[in-house]
DNA sequence: CTTGTAATGAGAACTACTCTCGTTTAGGTT
DNA sequence: AACCTAAACGAGAGTAGTTCTCATTACAAG
């Protein structure tokens, strides 16, 4: 059990950023979402923020390491806390009927050699691999 | 060896569409490209394109199942021929510095047993997979 | 407190993409 | 060939998610 705000702050500061009242806010928010979030379903839960300054949080907040942006097809990106706060590396199924995003988890083992030949794949390429990245598109229970 | 046209035309037919001039240079473009393009990068290999146009008819291409449509994280969207027509699944290495995109595949072991995880979590979901998609994000020759 | 700097937020601006609508093209019929 | 009709075209206007501007506010240091 890692302090999400602790880490947060430490990330901020290493950036020359605050952690203000409102970026603890949409920390907070992301933590306690289940997956992913956009930006209307993000002041959908907290009204007091302002749609300028939760834009520009998110960004700062995704220079620092701490906030991941996904972006899907339905035109919304998704906000989630990055994964080296919360220490759980999972994956995304996407709806491409509404768009919803939820985490899911492989394997272990899986997981395991599925790293090691991606980095099989980049080291003969000459690219240099930050992170990957697995989708599972289709039709969410919701929308079928 | 397929007839990407042949395909291309029984696809658009099947959808009430007629494979035109411009589909089939649209078609062609990405064919002989070595990866996904941005429509920038489509105008300026075939200057006739209008750009309406291009938009226009790269979504009834997907929406046929000819296009494959992927989105990345640079504002600008990516085509590429269905892996249906190229027969030829594969994956993506996106640069995070200049969006480009690269094709990769996997070892045909991994792939399968990938496949097999993928459609166990799906069915515990009731999620009703449609594809999955793998990236590679990092920086590529170019950019480092 | 005072003061300097960063953060805020309402609204304007940006831009990738989509839509509109008058014109052109092309497949089918006579 | 000539005609007809519906689809495709394309220049430009419009849309919408996101970013920028700048006057105001909050906060940390002294
Ligand atoms: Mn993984
Ligand atoms: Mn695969
Ligand atoms: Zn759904
Ligand atoms: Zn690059």
């Amino acid at each position: 059990m890692v302090d999400i705000h602790a880490l947060a702050e430490t990330r901020l500061r290493a950036d020359g950023q605050r952690y203000t009242r409102n970026r603890r806010t949409i920390v907070e928010a992301l933590d306690r979402a289940g997956g992913p979030l956009s930006l209307p379903q993000l002041l959908h839960r907290h009204r007091q923020l302002a749609q300028s300054s939760a834009y520009r949080n998110l960004a700062i907040l995704e220079a620092a390491g701490v906030v991941h942006r996904i972006v899907t097809n339905d035109g919304f990106a998704r906000f989630e806390l990055a994964q080296a706060l919360t220490e759980h590396h999972h994956h995304h199924r996407i709806c491409s009927t509404c768009g919803s995003v939820e985490d899911f988890t492989l394997p272990a083992a899986l997981e395991d050699s599925l790293e090691k030949a991606l980095r099989r794949v980049a080291t003969k390429s000459d690219f240099q691999v930050a992170s990957h990245q697995l989708d599972l598109i289709g039709v969410c229970p919701g929308c079928s």
